[in-house]
DNA sequence: CTCGGCAAAATTGTATATTATTTGAAGGAC
DNA sequence: GTCCTTCAAATAATATACAATTTTGCCGAG
């Protein structure tokens, strides 16, 4: 999305508050978000604090229904499966454009962000293996040539952001999505689009996956059903 | 993008007003929403003003630059061309799926919009094949079977409708959608994913070109650069 | 006992006032 | 003369007050 967002304002502050909580399980799905309770809550105006619930039903976690207020609206399983599925087949299609336009400078910056990845996992940095991560994917967006798309990309990957998070963690995960990024690397420079297009739909695709697994051994109350 | 959104609200109906006016061609590219001349100018508010200048800003039409204001993003040419682009595919990949799983009962359902946009075509009403199409294209949304998928694809159309309005009575650019239909529907009854997907790539893709032949013809300004 | 309508309470939507931030220009220092 | 600082004007962000709408509970009629 085309948005150049408020970013130390209050509502998009808010706004980030209440996706924590909502990634922390504190609503059900379904739940009225309590404007006055909200606004006592966190010592602000309602002003604001309705901007951040246009700014989460943006990102699809709420739904904004007139006169009615703002319902948490969390993804069923199935919802999030078909959302992961559009996340694989744009990214697929991210990888497949960048492997006929990215040029050497930009190989250059993906070997060093698959380097970096290599990096922090070898001491074991969730955190910075999941910086240079988002760096490596966004570099891909950005070759594709499609601004627009890179944008869209961006912008669901955010969305996703929430049932992502911890799952790196999980397991082995992170040294085989580390053997795919340079599987990725490898096809992109020998420009092979089809190949590098399957790999990366195989790559995002499994987190859908993941996430389940991860999901019923912690929080079986976080979506719907 | 999953928004249930006011509908009759006084936000709502301003921002159609102004995505209207933006259609229109009153406001250059890059020109600030003034926000005491618009309250005054529709005799509203600032705050429901605002959430219009957010929702305007979901659709990509206004860019949101916190303590400056609201300023007209018009697509360049470029863009619209990348947008397009990525519509193409969405839809392709729609129909490729619908290959798969479509229902005879949709099948059926997809006919009649078809049959509904060649009436509307022989008796040359514009206004109602607008109307055929967008059902004939949305059953092949909901026919992918991916939901997630189909409310994206719904909602790019939606922000690309300011730019495909008139076109379809852009030269026999009418008839030639028609018959393209015809051999979707031919290709989705004998599910070939590959086919109808490349045909409906192509379908769709057209229309950024032929966007930008009617607009150089009519309105040179409503672009960038 | 149930169903329908009316009324009051709760809650969202809108308007206005206040505060904070930014920008641009003016004035002084180097 | 140029650059930096500062102050004022403009304007967005927030708070609060008010209006409109919806929901719910109560009362009465059937």
């Amino acid at each position: 999305m085309t948005i150049g967002d408020a970013n130390s304002s209050t509502s998009e502050r808010v706004c980030q508050l209440i996706e924590q909580e909502i990634a922390e399980g504190v609503y059900e799905d379904g739940i009225r978000l309590d404007e006055a309770r909200l606004s006592a809550q966190f010592s602000v105006s309602r002003t604001p604090l309705r901007e951040a619930f246009r700014m989460l039903a943006a990102l699809g976690l709420v739904e904004l229904i007139p006169h009615r207020g703002a319902f948490v609206r969390l993804p069923s399983f199935t919802r999030l499966v078909d959302m992961f599925d559009v996340m694989a087949e744009m990214e697929a299609w991210c990888a497949r454009l960048a492997a006929q336009r990215i040029t050497n400078a930009q190989l250059l910056m993906l070997r060093a962000a698959a380097n970096g990845c290599a990096d922090a996992l070898s001491r074991n940095d969730t955190a910075a293996y999941y910086e240079e991560n988002a760096l490596f994917h966004d570099l891909i967006y950005q070759a594709s040539g499609n601004a627009f798309l890179a944008e869209e990309t961006r912008n669901l990957q955010r969305r996703l952001r929430l049932f992502r998070k911890e799952q790196l963690s999980h397991g082995d995960r992170l040294t085989a999505s580390m053997q795919e990024h340079s599987e990725i690397l490898r096809l992109l420079e020998i420009h092979d689009g089809d190949g590098v297009a399957e790999v990366m739909r195989k790559h995002i695709r499994v987190q859908g996956v993941v996430y389940e697994e991860m999901l019923r051994e912690r929080k079986p109350g976080m979506l719907r059903q």
